[in-house]
DNA sequence: CTTGACCCCGACGTTGCGTCATAGTTTTAA
DNA sequence: TTAAAACTATGACGCAACGTCGGGGTCAAG
């Protein structure tokens, strides 16, 4: 027989042939006067059983070594590990790791979040931001929300979920975001009054939430992800901007002192 | 920041970072001095969307159109259809082709089946011959074996089945035992009276068996898979053997019309 | 005598990076 | 201060299981 009476045979094509011929898996065949290789009913035999060891699931690397223990009228036992429940085993892992992906992507799909974002965290920006309030960001601030979102844990995820509950029908929201606006167009050389001033007004804007911060979250020494992501947050800052945050960060560690006691 | 610091917040190695700027998902950010890439923190959260979209399980080459579409503050609705839905349709049916996997594993599995045969066939197989009889098999007859396996269609599995009912409590079985022995043993030259002898005694041992034979399988124009299975079995048959099986099939047929009436 | 259908071999493309190899740079320990 | 360790860059090969292309020979039919 030719290759493509084998092939057609077997179901295959002539370069897959070729293929498990490179990998030793079928024997080279004589050949005809012309070159042509000149295939034998066992070969034909051997590309089916190739051919279903491989739908199985074996690599074809392996698929050699599983027909020469076949053949080997199998003492295995407990000698050699039974391939086929190896294999079993594999397959359960690669389903169960797709079906994770799925789940993730059901709960995207279902409540319309950001897929590039981790589920928590897209539900708990849900919470604190409207869709016209996130395109409003500069690209800075995109930035280092998507840094958040990866460099958050459970534990700052579970804390902005309680601030986000602690804003709704809160002063707070519209305090924040006239602290934001006037951050913004703070100069450089502010003076040290206006300084004051402004961190004042956040720290009061912020007052109310400071139940909901964590002292595990605020107190513990920061990750490499929250100093990246502190580096992050402040790349379009000017100098004065930069002070005020950092008075505005010992301000709340202060008052959640005073709020432990 | 330098490769090895975005890398490492990412949870990424280097050479995953550089794997995106060649597929272009990455901007090649300004170089220091050193000829160092010098990362902003806008990087890094690309990074981290490419990352999470890719454990999705997006292709790389779509991450880059997704991301493209999430930042045009997709208009979507009808005009593009949602990746995320066509991404879940994949790994849905991925994930059915892995359960068809097991499920084929697990039949083997359960019934010590050989994995190289399909799964029926198998079982045919076990009903009609004992794990020694597939031992003493000659190596032409192992492929002989084998290729039925893969050409045989569920009809003639059903007919297998048949058969090896039939065959149990029967005399057929050591009678045609003795006469594949005999005909192993067949001369070339083999004159006519003793060719003549042997067909008939195969006929008759076979005589119980033709009720189960389907005049489907048997009338038909045999198919290529068909012609070659016989073919491979008549490999190391010589001309007295050839004609002995040749009139066997023709006396099969024969009797099968008669049955028929 | 040509056309179309095969055969051969060799080699590149696919996917998502890992792993050298080679060469310059920066940081750290002695 | 210097030598070793650790990073950076580029370029290239490797993996799995073949698909596909290119160039060149063979065979049957029209």
């Amino acid at each position: 027989m030719r290759s493509n009476e084998v092939a057609r045979i077997a179901g295959v094509t002539v370069r897959t042939l070729r293929h498990y011929h490179a990998l030793g898996l079928l024997p080279e065949p004589p050949r005809s006067a012309n070159g042509y290789r000149d295939y034998a009913p066992a070969d034909l035999a051997r590309v089916l059983r190739i051919k279903r060891l491989a739908s199985l699931g074996f690599p074809l690397a392996c698929v050699g070594e599983v027909m020469a223990q076949m053949d080997a009228d199998e003492p295995e036992g407990d000698t050699a590990a039974d391939p086929l429940a190896e294999l079993d085993r594999e397959l359960e892992q690669e389903i169960a790791r797709l079906e994770g992906q799925r789940r993730v992507i059901a709960s995207l799909r279902a409540e319309r979040l950001r897929p590039d974002l981790p589920v928590p965290f897209g539900q708990a920006l849900r919470l604190l931001a409207s869709d016209e309030d996130l395109a409003g960001l500069t690209e800075e601030e995109q930035a280092t929300l998507v840094i958040a979102g990866h460099a958050y844990g459970a534990g700052e995820v579970a804390e902005l979920r309680r601030v986000a509950e602690a804003l709704e029908d809160s002063l707070a929201v519209s305090a924040i975001a006239a602290f934001k606006d006037r951050l913004k167009s703070l100069a450089a050389d502010a003076p040290e009054e206006e300084r004051a001033e402004l961190t004042a007004e956040a720290l009061e804007a912020l007052a109310p939430l400071i139940p909901c911060f964590s002292r595990d979250n605020w107190l513990r020494p920061p990750t490499e992800s929250e100093l990246l992501l502190e580096e992050a947050s402040r790349v379009g800052m000017n100098a004065a901007q930069r002070d005020v945050t950092a008075r505005i960060e010992r301000g709340i560690e202060n008052l959640m002192a005073e709020h432990a006691e």
